[in-house]
DNA sequence: AATAATTGTGTTAAAAAATAACACCAAGGA
DNA sequence: TCCTTGGTGTTATTTTTTAACACAATTATT
């Protein structure tokens, strides 16, 4: 594919949406024409619709649907897609991963390509983008879906988890302090999260800085528990510090 | 919501699309500005994308993406929505039921509205589509997801069937023959199938009349496993005749 | 009941966007 | 070399969208 429609499609997987006279402005010697041509061309490749005056990411349009039926709105995007980005580097070949629920890590899962994976999910959604590896094998904990966070939880997730060994997780949480650790707001999901760091060798976590301060009732793990954090840089320097004074392996 | 707007959602719903054209023909004697509005509104909605000269279903767009990336190409729309319609009856409120991978369900279970239900499923795409209906409580079955049919098996997924008890099971099948019965592609989807009829009061096939006369590697049921038979009225009478004679509780 | 505010609607003119048609150029193959 | 192919830019034309206003019909307010 042309190195311009690369650009295109990373725009709209970015920003959901492409208006041409944005596209125009990107791109100041190409001809309108050329851009329209090439959003055709998008959309006949499938991961996009024409609008009036552009075009959207398909994904994207789903995402925004399931947020209406889930309760989050998302935010932050651009500060979680550079936190997946960084997480990518963390991945092996061959490995066994786990990937939490929550919209950081669907950033991740979309970033997913053709890596030899075997991948194991509490997220219906992350496991649907998963699917579309063709080299990886996914395996979906059962359980109770939640309309929260569209997180899978109960029992039997838990000893879908006990029969699995995981390489690396990738974890999401809802909140953290220095004094409580790594938070969320649902003691079923809070099991999970522990019985997946339990059997990790290794645990990412990836927290946008929005979450640094806040507390949600269940802690799921501490400092010590996690082999990395990865967040962005609107994080402050005074958290940083409290961070770092714990742990050397902070990346942002 | 206004019924003209009523009509038109269905419409996107059935046709995955709405051309501004096609309305002002379905709607003679209304302007084509307000028509404009209403699709407009439906946008504002959530559930539509506005395109050029019309409008398109989020959702329909989702699956014909899930489709780019599992294998089969979704055929007779209006059929297997007829189908859907008509398994809706069988529903009754508070109830244990299961919803089984496929598309066809997929159409059932996006016409689930707001009943208080117990629902258990092997198809992540279809407990995503369930949790939408606030007064569901959706059960997903864990295991290993089959990028063929977007369906999740294995040992996990039977433990998990073990445990819960269904009053009504909704069954989809890839072939019927008076000699081989319903049959599927895949060892262990089968064996999901067969677990849930075992444990279901009530089994209701859907199967649009394209699958009879095909015969699939793996037998899950025969006529007599079953309580209803849902299907469309290309089926020949022949056939219709056939399984009549088994069977009195045929629908179509 | 009378009045006012709101909402939906249709009409028109103007603006914006999409398309079709054609010419051009560069790269690759016969 | 010449021919074909694919991508590009330009222009004129058509289609679609928007904005503005006028006019009911409905609902709320006095």
């Amino acid at each position: 594919m042309k190195e311009r429609m690369q650009i295109i499609k990373q725009y709209l997987q970015e920003n959901g949406e492409a208006k041409l006279v944005d596209l125009e402005k990107l791109f100041p010697n190409i001809s309108s024409m050329t851009l329209r041509r090439d959003l055709k061309r998008l959309e006949e490749f499938g991961d996009v619709v024409l609008t009036k005056g552009g075009a959207k990411s398909i994904s994207h349009l789903s995402r925004i649907k399931e947020e209406l039926y889930s309760k989050r709105l998302v935010e932050n995007t651009s500060e979680k897609n550079l936190i997946a980005k960084k997480a990518l580097e963390f991945l092996e070949e061959g490995r066994s991963i786990f990937l939490d629920s929550g919209t950081t890590i669907m950033y991740l899962a979309q970033l997913l390509e053709k890596q030899k994976l075997f991948i194991t999910t509490s997220a219906p959604n992350i496991a649907l983008e998963c699917v579309k590896n063709p080299n990886a094998t996914i395996n979906l904990v059962g359980g109770e879906l939640s309309r929260d966070n569209l997180s899978l939880s109960g029992i039997n997730a838990l000893d879908f988890l006990n029969n699995i060994n995981i390489d690396t997780a990738f974890i999401a949480t809802s909140g953290f302090t220095i004094k409580n650790g790594f938070t969320c707001g649902n003691y079923q999901e809070a099991e999970i999260k522990k019985k997946v760091i339990a059997k990790a060798s290794k645990v990412i976590v990836l927290m946008d800085s929005s979450k640094f301060g806040k507390s949600m009732p269940f802690t799921f793990a501490t400092l010590d528990d996690v082999h990395h954090l990865i967040t962005d840089d609107n994080i402050t320097s005074e958290a940083k510090n409290k961070i770092n004074l714990k742990k050397q392996n902070i990346l942002m």
